[in-house]
RNA sequence: GGAAGAGUGGCAGAGCUGGUUUAAUGCACUGGUCUUGAAAACCAGCGUGCGGCAACGUACCGGGGGUUCGAAUCCCUCCUCUUCCGCCA
């Protein structure tokens, strides 16, 4: 969430936020019933705290007359507590509402978009941030969608996972789950090279770290929820591996941080089906390495930058046409201030694949989960939190599938094979 | 799942027959004195949130609730950990 003094000092800039995001005018309302509520509980906490105040001298000098046995005495200021007590009413049940609809109200405002974002409604507002390079491949009328070749090469079968779960649940087989684990090491080892540490976390998680890192209350209808133990299965590893650092206060030395860690990923994907759902392309249950930095604020922008550079060089490497988007307001999630999107191109089924996003939240995590460190001059900041795929495995299955089919078989790609032990699928 | 015990500041560890606890003491850490430098010694500082320019006030001893003029301390409840038993990859 936002820092309450950054609305109250740059109340335009959230305004103006609100605006590229395209949300519905009534939410600058919120805005200052947030700066309402905020006074309303200052002037409430400032009253209760002379209160108090007054309280605990009496009940100190209390303790004293009965020491000396002054009896009566201590009767007399007991009465004058009581009466303090009267003066205060509800006013402390009215500090704890106003602190918990001032939480709420805060919940409901996204981040600030960083001023390179455009301003727009949805992902065809996106800009293009780095286009694709020379041409997009052309496989002819013949090309198969990679369901058509899973069922071919048995790679991976959905109706057995119908059966045995439910759709939207692969189950991968022979080649096909050889390819999925290479590629899970393949990604491992890559951000292991460029010094993330391997974490394998929980993938249940409670709700302060769905809250902490703004899943909670924002995606509550795409998480999987466990109501007999009150946890949700983690829709990344992003959520985990973020609330490492919930509530510490790190030293200035120990940043940057950063993690890797490969889990499966489960969304509900309430309400979406249609012909661009088919195969993998959208799953209840996919695999996916995550990278996640914790980094000082003036140097946040910067690994953002590193960020992108390593899922191009994975990209290249495994030698699928992509291109880069820079998402607009409207398509940017909730907790993220610029967020750059992946997308790969499906020779077979002729369109873009999203396949990663790295984005960088600033504080607005931070500041939900008290993440801070002490800066030279030991004063306590929020740090910036930002994390990406590194990749989903799903989607680049499908395009690899796809893109490397020949009359004999499919080639995998070169930096795989060491990974694959196998050089084509035939 | 059953039984017993325990959860205190970065760590260790008092307090827990309710009232100089504004949480002792030690370690660690920071600054200073001393020293050629370091160590040691000594002096001082040293948790977090909110309000306040500040002095300071207030809240926080696993979470929540209660009793009381007053709760780290008593009661209820939940969570976690330890030990023992049971079950088990």
């Amino acid at each position: 969430m936002l820092e309450l003094s950054f609305i109250k000092e740059h109340k335009e800039k959230v305004l103006e936020g609100l605006e590229r995001r395209c949300y519905p005018a009534e939410t600058s309302e919120i805005i200052d019933s947030i700066l309402e509520k905020n006074e309303n509980r200052k002037t409430l906490q400032g009253f209760l705290d002379v209160k108090r105040g007054e309280i605990n001298k009496l009940s100190g000098q209390i303790g004293d007359l009965f020491k000396s046995g002054k009896q009566e005495e201590a009767q007399a200021l007991k009465d004058q507590v009581n009466a303090v007590k009267g003066e205060m009413g509800d006013k402390e049940k009215q500090l704890i509402a106003a602190e918990n609809q001032l939480t709420q109200l805060l919940y409901k405002i996204p981040n600030v978009p960083h001023p390179s974002v455009p301003k727009g409604k949805s992902d065809e507002d996106n800009e293009v941030h780095i286009p694709h390079q020379g041409d997009l491949p052309d496989l002819g009328e013949s090309a198969l969608p990679h369901w058509e070749l899973a069922k071919k090469y048995q790679l991976f079968d959905l109706e057995l996972g119908v059966k045995i779960a439910g759709a939207g649940f692969p189950l991968y087989r022979g080649k096909g789950a050889k390819l999925e684990r290479a590629l899970i090491n393949y990604f491992l080892d890559e951000a292991d090279k460029r010094g993330y540490e391997e974490i394998i976390p929980p993938l249940l998680v409670n709700e302060a770290s769905g809250i902490g890192t703004g899943s909670l209350p924002d995606k509550e209808g795409q998480m999987y929820y466990m109501e007999k133990d009150d946890l949700y299965l983690i829709p990344t590893a992003e959520v985990p591996v973020t609330n490492i650092h919930r509530g510490d206060i790190l030293d200035e030395s120990q940043l940057p941080i950063k993690y890797t860690g490969y889990t499966p990923c489960f969304r509900r994907e309430a309400g979406s089906y249609g012909a661009h759902v088919r195969g993998l392309n959208r799953v209840h249950q996919f695999n996916k390495v995550e990278i996640v930095r914790f980094e000082k604020p003036e140097n946040s922008y910067a690994a953002l930058e590193e960020m992108l550079k390593h899922v191009s060089d994975l990209l290249t490497a495994l030698e699928l046409p992509f291109r880069v988007l820079r998402l607009c307001g409207g398509d940017l999630t909730f907790a993220s201030a610029l967020t750059y999107d992946f997308e790969v191109y499906s020779a077979a089924q002729k369109r873009w694949l999203e396949v990663s996003s790295v984005s960088n939240f600033e504080t607005f995590q931070s500041n939900r989960m008290k993440t801070r460190y002490k800066d030279s001059n030991k004063k306590k900041q929020l740090v910036h939190t930002l994390n990406g795929s590194a990749l989903a495995l799903a989607r680049i299955v499908a395009c690899i599938l796809e893109n490397n089919q020949t009359t004999n078989g499919i080639k995998i790609p070169v930096v795989l094979q060491p990974y694959t032990k196998f050089e084509v699928i035939s």
